[in-house]
DNA sequence: TCTTGAAGCTATAGCTACTAGAGACCTTAG
DNA sequence: CTAAGGTCTCTAGTAGCTATAGCTTCAAGA
């Protein structure tokens, strides 16, 4: 049985993490030991593995509950998984595509500074005004 | 002068945010009627632009105070400036090199899956195990 | 056995950048 | 003059944690 504390070691997961994984009903409530402390077996290693590492890809909570329940049904068909997986790996590229664009602006602005004064700074000029830029990066549905 | 719709309007930016920027002082308290209603002049709608446009190139509200501190100061180097710009740019290329390791590991994941059951979905066991990931995708400082 | 320090407990507040609602008030067109 | 729509303040909620305060429990050394 683990503490808290180790479970966190094991998972790579920070202790406030945990109880807020709890507390949101990611993780079952876990057994407690005489003195109130939690303790924690195999399967909550696994299931905070799992909620980590879907963390690291990006996985919202709300998408990781889902794989959760489904991966707590093994006859089931897995297309539901794998519609959340390509849904993520959509949001990945919107992502991609934006920053790509915010990345070709900023370097613009920033080369073509010529390192004067403000009055005369191309980066604040092109903050200023959009139409200074190259691409259309405006925002479109996606969270930066 | 323009009332708080019409600023939004002008700027594409909500209501609700052009009163949430004043009350953290990225913008002024503006004059209001007699009705209390707030009024703008051209002033705050440049201001306005600036901001938004500064947040979809994905500057923090931090780094834009401090831009439109810099550009109230036109005869000052724009040094600073610049340096907030590379320092976006930086952050930005981070976020790019992330997502794309992200990007790779759910294509992955997503092609090896055979579409069965839960039990033997790639999806899930791929989320289980980041051994089974090509990458080291794990996180290293900057938000996803 | 006593003590001390680390680790655990709950509860609350804070972070970013907004967004949504409630309930009241102002403005303006017809 | 009325009705509709814009605006007012205030509060609370979103995601995913993180930090603090003030307390209790546990494990190890003297
Ligand atoms: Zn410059
Ligand atoms: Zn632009
Ligand atoms: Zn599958
Ligand atoms: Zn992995």
């Amino acid at each position: 049985m683990l503490t808290i504390g180790k479970l966190g070691e094991a998972a790579g997961v920070k202790v406030p993490t945990i109880r807020y994984y709890e507390q949101i009903g990611l993780l079952p409530e876990p057994d407690r030991s005489a003195g109130n402390q939690r303790l924690y077996g195999q399967s909550a290693l696994d299931r905070l593995a799992f909620i980590r590492h879907a963390r690291e890809l990006g996985f919202p909570l709300d998408a990781i509950r889902d794989l959760l329940s489904l991966s707590d049904e093994p006859d089931q068909s897995c297309a539901a998984a794998d519609v959340i997986a390509k849904k993520q790996l959509t949001t990945v590229k919107a992502r991609i595509v934006r920053l790509t664009a915010l990345k070709a602006e900023l370097e613009r602005m920033i080369t073509q500074c010529a390192q004067g004064t403000v009055a005369d700074c191309r980066v604040i000029e092109v903050l200023s005004d959009h139409s200074h830029c190259a691409q259309d990066h405006r925002t479109s549905g996606a969270a930066e």
